[in-house]
DNA sequence: CCGCGGGCCTGAGAGC
DNA sequence: TGCTCTCAGGCCCGCG
């Protein structure tokens, strides 16, 4: 699904279809996406140029020549696909897998750089927004949001800092994006699995009484970096690869350690556990009861 | 303010 | 084979 790595990923391989491209073509075929699209969508995107590509939590960020924002979030099952302009193409060319998809393809935007990207999302939880560049960070999305995990601003004071006092367990804590931004289910399992720590456990045990980082932050940091940057690695080789197959740019399955494992041997060494299920709530965590403390 | 649970939406997969 | 049911999860919102 994609998080934190997967929108990373996709705004890799939109870059160069879109940096210093003008707008050149705007088809809209499905407004009512999870919020629906301005009325005037079309109107203040055409004849912009994309002046730089960027990603702040889940959400990729085109700055535009006007002073405004294209805001891209790719909800549960959005994609893009880039694929070249003026070309014939045959109906379907790029579905041979899945013939029916082009009914999910709801946006598409012709480049001035010869590409053309389309949004398909099944689901409809992606959106797309438009917001003046100075209101962007006091704005509605991103006022609460959390620092960065890969950003310098992210460390263990700062993490100590946001769930002292929580009454919530590690798993819950993590996923908020208040405390954290871009991690989703499926990486806070992985990112707990390689801190060794229970899903169970209290997220307000990452302070001491006084505030300050204990241990176990500092280490759940670090696992958090880690596991994040070897997730976008994996996406930038996944990425080439899919790109010459279908041109479709989305999530794709990395290989996960505990996520959808369950009842699976654990693979840490010498562990011998066995992945355990359990519904935090509302949602799935998977975890290995034995190495995981 | 905080934590929790429902709802949005569709496709995949299970079970009968 | 085909129907129905459940589940998946990012994020908003309303409830207690």
């Amino acid at each position: 699904m994609p998080e934190l790595p997967e929108v990373e990923t996709v705004r890799r391989g939109l870059e160069p279809a879109m940096e210093d491209a003008r707008f050149t073509s705007i088809e809209v075929r499905r407004a009512d996406l999870r919020f629906p699209l301005p009325k005037d969508f079309v109107q203040r995107l055409i004849g912009k140029t994309v002046t730089g590509l960027g990603r702040r939590a889940k959400y990729i960020l085109a700055d535009l020549s006007s002073g405004e924002v294209l805001i891209m979030h790719l909800g549960m099952s959005g994609s893009f696909r880039v694929s070249r302009s003026n070309r014939e193409k045959t109906p379907g060319e790029f579905y041979h897998e899945r013939a029916n998809d082009a009914k999910h393809d709801h946006i598409v935007f012709e480049m001035s750089s010869g590409w053309t990207l389309t949004f398909n999302d099944p689901r409809r939880f992606g959106f797309m927004r438009l917001v003046a560049r100075n209101e962007l960070e006091r704005g509605p999305l991103f006022r609460a949001i959390g620092p960065e995990p890969l950003g310098n601003t992210f460390d263990a004071a700062k993490l100590a800092g946001a769930c002292k006092g929580k009454k919530s367990s590690l798993k819950v804590a993590l996923s908020d994006q208040k405390v954290v931004a871009g991690l989703g289910n499926i990486y806070v399992c992985e990112v707990l699995y390689h801190a060794r720590l229970s899903p169970k456990r209290m997220a307000s045990m990452l302070a001491n009484n006084k505030g300050e980082p204990t241990e176990t932050a500092y280490t759940l940091v670090d696992a958090i970096k880690v596991v994040l940057n070897e997730a976008i690695k994996a996406g930038g080789s996944s990425l080439r690869d899919h790109r010459q197959t279908t041109g479709e740019l989305g999530y794709f399955q990395h290989s996960f350690r505990v996520y959808d494992r369950e009842g699976e041997i654990c693979m840490t060494p010498g562990c011998g556990g066995k992945i355990r299920r359990i519904v935090q709530t509302g949602r799935s965590t998977f975890y290995c009861p034995v190495c995981q403390r």
